[in-house]
DNA sequence: TGAGCAAACTAACAACTGTTAGTTTAATGT
DNA sequence: ACATTAAACTAACAGTTGTTAGTTTGCTCA
């Protein structure tokens, strides 16, 4: 485990400060304040506000795009695979609350890298549906509109930055394992 | 129908343009362009860039208090009563697609009426939470973990600001039947 | 016609923004 | 002991921010 570099603290203090108050309303002050320096010295470790953005939104994107890579060439069937992506949202999001924040809120100010994240997005969520409609066809799930399937589960494993944080004695595997119950069976006897 | 008030069309304009950039990034001068004037011309309506973040989301919460209000006396089951509240939130995120946007990334940029919000927002919760338990208790539903159950649902809920604009031929209606499958019946055969 | 008034305007403000240039500090390795 | 260097500092910049004060415009109705 080689030691966090001061341009790798900065970065993760700025992640939770953009979480707590967004990226617009977070000034390079205010983080070098948290780090305890003052905000010209920032600018020795980076080259720009905007340049953390980028680093702490695409970082996780591509995270994302690798694990959905992963599950696709896995052998599993369709409800084995939809139970590694949450696996895969619990892990990613819980290592990277704050980041997740970010992606979630602040991707609109992402600029040169805007179009390239929106495409990993896209590709993401593409995969995802094609499991569905995998699902659908090989009748392991049910006939409803994946489109409506994919959103419902998709934004609550986007949003699971936001509870985990609050349980502090969770376990993530048997919060994985109660997730997957849900989302996949349903709620009702 | 009694006509929109300069103020109602700030507010309401004001409230589109925090849902793209967010609420910290828009400045008066956007909103003013916006409107066709200039930023000083605005406070002949309103009082404050504060103000107007107050209108949005605390209008909003309260309209989904009154709405819970109204749930919890019906003489619905429990599964009907998750029902209804599948309706409001479609009903209200769908006549209001900007201001769930405020509501749901930029509350914490409220002040003196933050403390309030976030009173409305536990109470909305622990309203939720009740009708689950009660549904555990008679058997209902399944006997989960009620925070999580909540969590799941209810973060898919709070994002379908997201979704319903994109479905521009979207039925309201079926949407909401289709939800409510998903999300209380689970998407497995 | 002209008084009243809602709603626009111009001009300006003090504070704050991201960022740069150049300098000092303190620890490291020869 | 000394040169190197990473990382802090002070000072300043040009542009942007929300907002106020005072003024002008143009419509409504007596």
């Amino acid at each position: 485990m080689k030691k966090e570099t001061r341009q790798e603290e900065i970065v993760r203090i700025a992640a939770r400060l953009f979480k707590e108050k967004g990226y617009s309303a977070v000034t390079m002050r205010d983080l070098a304040s948290e780090m305890g320096i003052k905000a010209a010295s920032l600018y020795n470790h980076i080259n720009s506000k905007q340049d953390i953005l980028d680093m702490i939104i695409i970082t996780l994107a591509e995270a994302f795009t690798e694990g959905m890579k992963q599950i696709q060439s896995s052998p599993e069937d369709c409800i084995g695979k939809l139970k590694q992506i949450i696996e895969l949202h619990v892990k990613l999001s819980s290592q990277n609350i704050y980041g997740m924040a970010s992606l979630n809120n602040d991707w609109m100010h992402l600029k040169e890298k805007r179009d390239y994240y929106k495409k990993l997005r896209s590709n993401y969520e593409d995969d995802f549906r094609a499991i569905l409609e995998e699902g659908i066809a090989s009748g392991e799930i049910i006939n409803q509109n994946p489109e409506v399937m994919m959103f419902s589960i998709l934004t609550t494993l986007r949003s699971l930055y936001i509870w985990i944080p609050k349980k502090e004695d969770l376990n993530l595997m048997e919060f994985s394992t109660a997730l997957n119950q849900i989302l996949i069976k349903g709620i009702n006897k």
